[in-house]
RNA sequence: GUGGGUGUAGCUCAGUUGGUUAGAGCAUCAGGUUGUGGUUCUGAGGGCCGUGGGUUCGAUUCCCAUCAUCCACCCCA
């Protein structure tokens, strides 16, 4: 027997239900935001997520589905969206045209790890971005707009925000910071290992004992430049104003080195310790970066699969029709019937000659809102018994008569 | 990459201090006297007890290995 990669998984029944409700509801939402459906390769060439996510992150310097193709170039299963994204922005010259674009995708994204509960190496991420936009109105709007898709599916979160400094800011905290760090013995290998790549991510660090150095230490949101503290009292306000509750985490370090100012993380404490459902931000210097003309831009990414361990969903009713013979010679006509409802209603035939319990049964299960047979006493008058399963009615009926836009 | 848990029917799990034909519930299928569902009753099918090796007269049970899977660290959606 074969069986699926580790990691990767199949989609059936309740499971894929809930997949494209969650698409669905989210796509929906995005849409009254004004984004527009994008869609862009899960393969592409390796430079680009080394460019973008950063070689410092763990997605680029372990988890990357990364090979060479028969041409010998080395490319890589997308490890997220974004870098896509701007990718096709940029080589859309979309950057030159000016404006606003906004832009909503969801997929498959690869991830070489160790799988746990809410972590796949095969995984679907429903996300959104955002290009030409610098005001922070921006950043509120795509917070409100998680809101709205959670609020829709009936699933409860804690919010997180921060700020991660622009590079009017940032390198010169990022200076004196590894000037403290140096000072500190006895970190972690982790953190060791971050002073060199990317010291704000210390104060991410797990390790009690680290954190406890730490204390002292100064943080970057008490050290912003003027804009970003401005922006980031901004968006405090409208998240008040609009009786968002959040919580500043001054520890809330985005894994992928391309954001700065707004960063946030919609957070459920009942999905066990992958426990972060969306994130997201602001990543003005990325357009930049992949060689296009400098365009604010902020997005996020949603966890689908994380998502529908929560989600619950909504009640079906009964709806289309069943049909079942009684009598073999019969099976021809209701060939025919099931072809002409299909044209307004779903419809399931069975094909197999069956006492009228089964059939009744067998609609129930099929989730039918009518089951229709023709038994021995319909196949001589040319009629078909019909049971509404839902108010319990039956009649029959000449089969010419029969109509399905009940 | 590191640590721990678990592999018995399609699913959820019992079980055997090592002993002949391995169990339950759910699901599936068939029936409960002429053709009435979602609640019932009866019956049937379905298992190389994850795989390979070892100990033993005998292993699903004990030991080792291996694979798979789950959870956690790490990291992240």
């Amino acid at each position: 027997m074969i069986n699926a990669l580790r990691g990767m998984k199949d989609l059936h029944d309740v499971e894929s239900a809930k997949y494209s409700h969650i698409v669905e509801t989210a796509a929906g939402i995005a849409k009254r935001y004004g984004f527009e459906f994008a869609e862009t390769p899960q393969l592409e060439e390796t430079a680009l997520f080394r460019r973008s996510v950063g070689e410092s992150s763990d997605i680029v310097g372990k988890e990357m589905y990364e090979f060479e193709d028969k041409g010998g170039k080395s490319v890589c299963l997308r490890p997220e969206g974004t870098a896509g994204m701007v990718r096709s922005f940029v080589q859309n010259k979309l950057d030159r045209a000016g404006g606003k674009h906004r832009w909503f995708y969801h997929g498959t994204m690869f991830r070489y790890e160790r799988p746990q509960k809410g972590r796949l190496r095969q995984f679907h991420q429903f996300g959104c971005e955002s290009f030409g936009e610098a005001s922070v109105y921006e950043d509120f709007h795509i917070i409100l707009m998680i809101k709205d898709i959670f609020d829709a599916l009936g699933i409860r979160f804690k919010l997180a925000i921060n700020s991660l400094g622009c590079p009017q800011c940032m390198p010169g905290f990022k200076e004196t910071l590894v000037k403290h760090l140096h000072d500190i013995d006895d970190l972690c290998p982790d953190c060791d290992r971050r002073i060199q790549t990317n010291p704000i991510r210390v104060f991410d660090c797990k390790n009690g004992s680290c954190q406890e150095k730490f204390t002292s230490l100064p943080r970057l949101l008490e050290n912003l430049c003027g804009e970003c503290d401005e922006d980031f009292n901004e968006l405090k306000a409208l998240l008040d104003r609009f009786d968002i509750d959040y919580e500043v985490d001054r520890n809330l370090v985005r894994g992928l080195d391309y954001y700065s100012k707004t960063a946030f993380e919609f957070i459920s404490d009942e999905i066990g310790a992958q426990s972060a459902i969306a994130g997201g931000g602001r990543y003005d210097r990325l357009v930049e970066f992949l060689g296009g003309k400098p365009t604010p831009a902020v997005g996020f990414a949603l966890g689908i699969e994380r998502i529908m361990d929560l989600v619950q969903l909504p009640e079906q009713n009964r709806q289309g029709w069943y049909f079942g013979v009684m009598e073999e010679q019969a099976l021809h006509s209701i060939a025919r019937l099931a072809h002409k409802a299909r044209q307004s209603t779903p419809c399931t035939v069975e094909y197999k000659r069956k006492g009228l319990k089964a059939h009744l049964k067998g609609a129930d299960k099929a989730g039918a809102r009518y089951c229709a047979v023709i038994g021995s006493d319909e196949l001589q008058e040319g009629t078909i018994w019909v049971k509404d399963l839902q108010q319990k009615q039956e009649q029959t009926v000449a089969v010419d008569m029969l109509n399905f836009t009940r």
